[in-house]
DNA sequence: TCATGTGAAGAGCTTCACAGCA
DNA sequence: TGCTGTGAAGCTCTTCACATGA
């Protein structure tokens, strides 16, 4: 029977701070992103949930874990919080992003994410085909697996997104990470597996697809008595 | 303040299970199908939890909110158990889904999805840009927005993609949810309303990258010594 | 006075441990 | 005997409530 008690390979020991945390903090980043553009300068927790949709409470306590960035009485002040955040989740520098697999899904991904993203920056594409070979997809270059090594030391990549087919997700999984890449995005269908110290998110999209249905078909009673 | 006690839009009552448990059944599914499709007729909850990574007692648990299904002393027939699984989630009859624009995302989850995918199935796809208007992508057809109600009647098409600009996607939501789609799966970086009784899922790919990368960076201090 | 920061209470999920049944 | 089904215990995360300090 497989254990989830500390999943191997997804952080061995990382401060313990719940994962739900971390997850809405990109949140908060974007929202005090958007109050520093409109010049705000002090922002409650309040003005934060009604932005963002968490709780006031859930915001200060998902503060609360690293550290203590309001003033009493007052609020937050946008931008040194907003800074708090970018070094907290280590977006400070621009961080490097490689797209494994140039197909529909890997050039979507791409796009999407050079477009609308602040923080993090796609810095080469790779690709087994030579069809795409050498392309360039928004000044993104298409290059052979073989020269990703290199391109991680060089840019140092934290993260790649893998859009391959599911046949070879693991074997690109496999070569990301001997080129020193710590966390991996995958959309393939299958569950990629990793060695400690690097953090596998799979992104199923079939699966969550599915799972969404059942809240489709709860109300099949009352539909079919005719609303 | 905006209080998520009962989500508004979101499952004003549904019987209360767990969404983590809703979560894990397709991965159920999926594994049931595999192992039906290698003629494998009794499966125990041990098996399972080895192909799925979840532990045996959650799956019994979870399984539990819905019937009881196994036979004590042997486990679960696996095509039975299999069945049983595309009732509970509704998916018996293959799903009807539309795509609801088709820039590069949209047509690279159309691809996707259309081919991972034995249980849902996409019957058109919407967009405004004349461009695209009427061409077939993978055998869907590229719609008009004004036909959606139609294709949505007939089809009873249930859960809508939305892949469309930020700009654009909250009245892309609200027109999918006037032509009576129940369930939204929203990736646009922009978190979409609607009224009760409609199911809301944001997938905001930029912001799952940059939460990710948290976990690239706790390891920078030994890194930096020179690993 | 007003909004943060935080122990304590509560809710939600998971794991344990074993009774129940083929 | 062996594996399911399930209360109870345990753990994690959220919400409450208020002391704290600008």
């Amino acid at each position: 029977m497989s254990k989830n008690k500390k999943l191997p390979g997804n952080d061995p020991d990382h401060k313990r701070i719940p994962r739900s945390v971390i997850r809405r903090l990109p949140v908060y980043l974007r929202t005090l992103d958007n109050l520093v553009k409109n010049d705000v300068e002090v922002v409650t927790s309040m003005e934060l949930s009604e932005r963002t949709g968490f709780t006031a409470e859930q915001i200060r306590k998902d503060l609360g874990h690293f550290g203590t960035f309001g003033t009493r009485g007052t609020g937050y002040h946008a931008e040194a919080l907003r800074n708090e955040l970018l070094k907290i989740i280590g977006l400070y520098e621009k961080t490097a992003v490689i797209v494994v697999g140039a197909g529909h899904l890997g050039t979507a991904l791409l796009r999407y994410n050079v477009n609308r993203n602040p923080y993090t920056n796609v810095v080469a594409a790779f690709d087994t085909s030579p069809d795409v070979m050498g392309q360039r997809i928004l000044d993104v270059e298409v290059l052979p697996v073989s020269r990703m090594p290199e391109v991680v030391r060089k840019h140092n990549v934290k993260a790649a997104i893998l859009a391959v087919p599911s046949e070879n997700v693991q074997a690109a999984a496999d070569q990301v990470v001997k080129s020193g890449v710590e966390v991996i995005f995958n959309f393939a269908p299958i569950w990629v597996q990793a060695p400690p110290g690097v953090f596998v998110h799979n992104a199923d999209l079939s699966i969550e697809l599915q799972s969404l249905i059942y809240y489709a078909t709860r109300e099949e009673a009352f539909r079919s008595k005719g609303v």
